[in-house]
DNA sequence: ATCATGTTACTGACCGGTACGTTTCGGTTG
DNA sequence: CAACCGAAACGTACCGGTCAGTAACATGAT
């Protein structure tokens, strides 16, 4: 929906060098296929279903992406893009204070599980949904996760946590049930009180 | 794997009454797609795969079971069975103190998900593979969540916490993000320390 | 002989992917 | 200006393979 601008860069190059004009057609697809691969599922789309909506056919979209699989991995670059921009969004807004930058962060992350047609997280879903490591999908989502973890066992470090590893981990533990609970429970969901738990957590992890 | 027995109730009727003799192939062909559907996931597996590895063929198992959907959710109900034996067994183990029987259940939840191979919850990540509410595999999913919600939140009051839904879905939180965790990770994942981020949250909560 | 079971062979629909012809458009000429 | 050209972008029509599901027949036990 958002952050139309910047997909060029996902999209394989067209010329060598010089301010490109990336076909009109990669962009619609990348657009209506992330949409359709978050709210139903990768494998539940197939690629007639995302020409027909694009309005436009399948050679166009095999001209700017190699395969289904790797135009499910660009779908992920551009999320992981829009994950990072949230999450730095909460870091920034509150300089030097890492706990109440990962509060923040949670603060919004348990607003949007509540909306109703949530999806949880593009990531989680792609990886529960090819469990092969070498699927350029599970490439993407296994790299965005690896460095949120890193990034949060640093802010727990920051915190001054004892344990902070442990502190970090229970964060990621505490996002993604998170992730999944506000796609399976919807509105009302276990998901809603993710921010306070992590309160919580982390009040006991600094004592 | 485990507990090939009691697999009757999930084989749609055969007999009117009486001691029912189960076919031998629908056995054989839940035993596989439990397998393969757990591992895989289960739009990844085609019926043909299931009824070649049961070394049956496919009107056996379209006697048995009435669609691909059906046979999911029938895999998903001896997932269920098998949970809430692994989670009373906890139970069980320490009668009247609810602190420890979570603990416990979430000690084994995290050796679990750090052995190699490991893939998740198999209701998690059917309810991941299939977002309609009205999914028969899904609706199996929800059912088993709804339940163990009401039981942690229960457990948690009997702990004496002052917000014991909060708690309840903390624990939830964390249970979810072990599994996503277990299979996104691998070994040394953040779902390795599970029980112990439990037991600081479930501190926090009591104090 | 009956009845529950297993088997062979098939259906139409859809899957991801492609060979090949058509249109569009900016740039170079006379 | 106009005629032209070549490349980039696009569409038509099709490929073999696989999907879930089924009709009709064979087998074996009681």
């Amino acid at each position: 929906m958002t952050a139309d601008n910047k997909i060029d860069a996902t999209i394989k190059m067209a010329a060598g060098a010089g301010p490109i004009t990336p076909p009109r057609a990669a962009e619609k697809i990348l657009g209506v296929a992330r949409d359709l691969f978050y709210r139903r599922g990768i494998r539940a789309i197939g690629v007639d279903e995302i020409v027909k909506r694009a309005g436009v056919t399948k050679p166009s979209l095999y001209r700017s992406f190699p395969s289904k699989d790797e135009l499910a991995a660009s779908y992920l670059k551009v999320y992981d893009k829009e994950f990072w921009a949230r999450f730095d969004e909460a870091v920034t807004a509150h300089p030097g204070d890492p706990r109440v930058q990962i509060l923040a962060f949670l603060t919004r992350v348990g607003k949007r599980t509540q909306k109703p047609g949530y999806r949880g997280c593009g990531m989680t879903n792609a990886a529960v949904e090819y469990p092969d490591h070498d699927h350029p999908a599970r490439v993407v989502s296994e790299e965005n996760k690896r460095e949120l973890r890193l990034r949060l066992r640093k802010m727990a470090a920051d915190m001054g946590a004892a344990d902070a590893d442990t502190l970090g981990d229970g964060l990621l533990l505490l996002i993604e049930g998170a992730y999944i609970s506000g796609q399976l429970f919807g509105e009302g969901g276990p998901a809603k009180s993710v921010a306070r738990n992590a309160e919580l957590l982390i009040a006991a992890s600094l004592a």
